[in-house]
DNA sequence: ACCCAGGAAATTC
DNA sequence: GAATTTCATGGG
């Protein structure tokens, strides 16, 4: 991986197992959206950019190097092997190696966890693309504006000052409350989510289910993308029935130290194949 | 009108 | 305690 800048503009060569609509775009994140030139515009800690993908060559427009080594070089998760976890993990199963070659350009975004928290809070019962509507509107009504139409996501400071009738605008209904509820125990310290981060896996659940509104499955998911914790399995609806029908008999540990990577591969390959999950 | 959506709380049995 | 219903909102 190196790393060149010119102008307002990073060019980082050698990437390799990263496609950006694979990540970018498969529900582990909110807010991203594919702009006119076949890349991607997004916020993340207080930054917008747009990223584009030429073979091994990943560009980052609005960004200088020193950003790139604080923020995106993590954020894209680039140093680790995605390579060789997909050639481990494909051991693992024959349909784990045929969901893991399907889109082997997935990696797990390292979000910022307030984020993901609320975003997953948001996620429940919902779909995807009125999720993004309801993070965009939260962002615009309470995040601070950092560009012409970039606003960065909200702080729990300023949530946990709000009521829940103030979210009312956000139209994400029954899930004002927890939204509300989560910023204020993350404020008052009542939820450590950093603590979250080295916690025992079973502990960390515990702690974000304080939280009214979190449950096994968005605590999971506030783990895996928010905490970088990549043992997390989430089992959504759609991970259940891939469950029943393609792995019948086994368990999330059974994925190993690497199960979010995989159960995001066979999140995705389940999504973009349900004619293989009928009859559950 | 009906069902579903990267679920969880509230209620009922 | 386990199973069912309810919770807002929008789209098919």
């Amino acid at each position: 991986m190196e790393v060149t800048s010119q102008g307002n503009s990073v060019i980082v060569s050698g990437v390799r197992n990263l496609d950006l609509a694979e990540t970018l775009d498969c529900g582990q994140s909110f807010r991203w959206a594919e702009n006119e030139n076949g890349g991607f515009h997004g916020v993340a800690f207080n930054r917008a950019v747009d990223v584009y993908l030429d073979g091994e060559n990943l560009r980052i427009d609005g960004c200088t190097q020193e950003e790139f080594n604080l923020i995106w070089k993590n954020y894209f998760d680039l140093d680790l092997d995605y390579g060789k976890i997909r050639e481990d993990i494909s051991r693992i199963h024959p349909v784990l190696f045929e969901a893991s070659s399907y889109a082997p350009g997935i990696r797990i975004l390292k979000q910022e966890p307030f984020e993901a928290l609320c975003t997953f809070i948001i996620s429940q019962n919902n779909n995807i693309k009125r999720i993004k509507g309801i993070v965009q509107r939260l962002c615009e009504s309470f995040g601070e504006k950092i560009g012409d139409n970039d606003y960065a996501f909200p702080t729990a400071l300023r949530l946990s000052r709000l009521e829940p009738d103030d979210l009312a605008p956000l139209r994400a209904g029954f899930r004002n409350r927890y939204i509300i509820d989560g910023a204020r125990k993350v404020m008052s310290g009542e939820v450590d989510l950093e603590k979250c981060r080295t916690l025992p896996y079973e502990e960390a659940r515990k702690e974000l289910m304080k939280i009214v509104g979190v449950g096994v499955k968005v605590a999971d998911c506030t783990l895996l993308f928010g905490l970088h914790r990549i043992e997390s399995f989430p089992l959504d609806v759609w991970m259940k029935r891939a469950m029943k029908v393609l792995f019948p008999g086994m368990k999330p540990e059974d994925f190993g130290e690497y199960a979010g990577i995989a159960q995001q591969y066979i999140f995705h390959y389940s999504r973009m194949h349900p004619e293989l999950l009928i009859g559950e």
